[in-house]
DNA sequence: CACACCGGTATACTTCGGTAAACCGCTATC
DNA sequence: GATAGCGGTTTACCGAAGTATACCGGTGTG
């Protein structure tokens, strides 16, 4: 048809859609990015976790988890000889670099909160916020 | 080695927690992020978008793009005089406030794919990322 | 005329994410 | 001895998410 469509980032647009998906497969569903936002703060044993993600069950926590470790992003160790043994989980280094993720999911989700709440005010959150018009980096 | 990190507060964490599932409340699902990637370089007509996001069916596309009409996200016209009538959907000033997100995925996603396709680098890879220590801003 | 493109909808089906509840061996507490 | 906590696994089940396919009225193309 019309190939004179001035469509700069038609590759760039490829290129992230498949980063995003990339990533979305590791992270998606409901629990995973909940999960390792409760293990920023340190380690956490299993139980623990659970209370702190409000809501999941165990079977999913534990199914969870497993994925998560399988891709490296968190460390299991098991402390066999303390009592009733002692499981923890803890975020692993390859984990941690996904702060930026969690950090912009983070912000994004407290303004939106806000925007839901003074829905009056969205013309201003909405200008102020500016969105930078990288993302070609 | 020790992650002397920035211990977010249990009440900061818990913070960070419901932020987080308040964004995948909205951004959570398959199709969503991927959608608004294929919208941050320009507006898209249906077909177009469904070319571009490799895999969605029609049903699907339809369903997500209404809910983040719903949601403000994403804005819908309709040019009814042309010829067979055209829809156009462009990313609305709230959509516009993804873009960190986007971002971020984006650059995770990208540093995943390279750190899968050569495990070898994997320790100066997560060295040197280097986790931003925010998330409590 | 036959065919393809557009922007979807309708119907039917399957898969998977997720829930509820019971259960396991073990330990410590009342 | 009963009960509760730990770290899960097992079974059974449901509903949402997702897929496949066909179809619609309109138009323009060969």
């Amino acid at each position: 048809m019309h190939p004179t469509h001035p469509d700069l980032s038609s590759h760039e647009c490829s290129t992230a859609m498949r980063s995003v998906r990339d990533a979305l497969d590791l992270l998606g569903g409901k629990w995973k990015l909940p999960i390792i936002v409760g293990l920023t703060s340190g380690p956490r044993r299993f139980k623990q976790l659970q209370r702190e993600v409000v809501g999941i069950t165990a079977k999913m926590l534990s199914k969870e988890l497993k994925e998560l470790e399988i891709n490296g992003l968190i460390t299991r160790h098991v402390q066999a000889d303390v009592a009733p043994v002692a499981v923890t989980y803890t975020l692993a280094a390859y984990g941690r670099t996904l702060y930026p993720v969690i950090e912009s999911l983070h912000t994004w989700g407290q303004q939106h909160r806000r925007h839901i709440m003074h829905p009056e005010t969205l013309e201003a959150t909405a200008a102020e916020w500016a969105a930078p018009d990288a993302l070609s980096a």
